[in-house]
DNA sequence: AATTTAATCGTACAGCGTACGAGTCAATCT
DNA sequence: AGATTGACTCGTACGCTGTACGATTAAATT
């Protein structure tokens, strides 16, 4: 009879056991495995992108066949939520000795933020896509314990967080969109510039062709920092 | 014989005439056109969200064929484009006669944009998916046009644009990603209220509880439009 | 009257996520 | 030792999707 149990719950609790249990088998047919299957679909994920993933490809990559996936995993929503907080994970420095470095911190975890994302871009739309729950209340207790151990006031940490929030994931957003055809540089380029032809403001700032995203982002960025700077604004409005 | 042509420019010039021909028909099967097409399409996706829109939905809501769609329209494709084009108008005022009140041409058009973006929340999250077209272009185009007008430098107009409109992308796909489920008003805020009990900072800043969403977003454009005040920063850094 | 064009729809197909149940193998318990 | 259990894998099957194709009809044009 043995049906399958999948309590969501269950499953974690084995993941532990059975990557201990042999990680490296030389080749041929490692054992599945919660670990494997998410960097298996970080992997394709990066390959192919959002529409890419499919549960039978996943399978194939791994060597399985396709229902075992279901042991492991509920849903290919979960998957997608595992390789999201598989890939977001940040490992920068917490908090400078000095409370007047909070800059340097928060610039340091949203850079490092958007960076992860654009070496994943498939993470940043899935992020838009879903609902909040756990891998983005992460994330912005995180942003908060920084702003708030800077001296951000609580009354205005409210504004500082979603300000923050807001303006990294648009401008990572935004810019994944465009490096959606890496395959051919110059053809983007090209693309991009007969784009721009009937736009004569877009043209004029050279708004597609040689933006320094990098750069752009900090500036904004930077604003942004200034009007939180703590003492800059006290009270609410 | 008889094939269907369909090079997507033939199509588009019949819609006006279709349209033209037979508007109000009291009901029962009024004629398929684009713009009847494209204005189910919007209310489905209204309702039933991005996943909610299948082609053969949207002709039952039609009173057609399944397929009948497919000679007005290439694929689906077309349909979130034109639908996203649809509900992304703007038409407020566009230039004030002071150029000193550049500012509030700058927060009419992006509130505007926010406004349209959280009525049809689709609109947010399909904006992120795709690559950018004229849907995008056309509004960045305006944008740049205004903050042009009302002084800001050429050499500084590549960072506004990017900067404001990464900022409203931002803050209208995370707002939108909130109120995915609003049938139960009450059951989501206490959901909320039960997930901030794991985030102290969260809980502390109450990010999710009481938000002031369109306060929240007015102050962070107004720390971007301070720092991209015309005279404040001129050069580049 | 003949022929072309615009428009609709039924059928069909490949691909998707996944429910279900049957199978294997090792550990555990009499 | 024999029986039983639970973890795990996989083949088959189902319903749903987007859409290619061809037949059919109605209107417009010649």
């Amino acid at each position: 009879m043995a049906a399958k149990r999948s309590s969501a719950q269950s499953n974690r609790s084995q993941r532990k056991n059975v990557s201990l249990q042999s990680v490296q088998e030389p080749h041929g047919d490692p054992p599945l495995s919660l670990d494997r299957i998410v960097a298996t679909a970080v992997e394709l994920l990066d390959a192919e992108g959002v529409d890419g993933l499919k549960m039978r490809r996943l399978a194939d990559r791994l060597g399985a066949g396709a229902m075992s996936l279901y042991w492991h995993v509920d849903n290919k929503e979960e998957v997608f939520d595992l390789a999201l907080d598989a890939v977001l994970e940040y490992r920068g420095p917490l908090q400078a000795d000095e409370p007047e470095d909070w800059r340097s911190d928060v610039v340091h975890l949203l850079q490092d933020w958007r960076a992860s994302m654009l070496r994943h871009p498939w993470s940043a739309s899935l992020l838009s896509r879903r609902a909040l729950g756990p891998n983005i209340l992460n994330r912005l207790e995180l942003l908060g314990k920084i702003l708030s151990r800077a001296g951000v006031a609580d009354a205005d940490l409210n504004v500082a967080i979603w300000s923050l929030w807001n303006y990294v994931m648009g401008a990572t957003i935004t810019r994944a969109s465009f490096g959606l055809s890496d395959d051919d540089q110059a053809a983007a380029q090209q693309r991009l510039t007969r784009l721009s032809e009937h736009y004569p403001t877009i043209e004029r700032s050279r708004l597609l062709l040689d933006s320094d995203w990098d750069g752009t982002f900090r500036k904004g960025l930077d604003f942004l920092l200034d009007g939180l700077s703590p003492g800059q604004n006290s009270g609410s409005r």
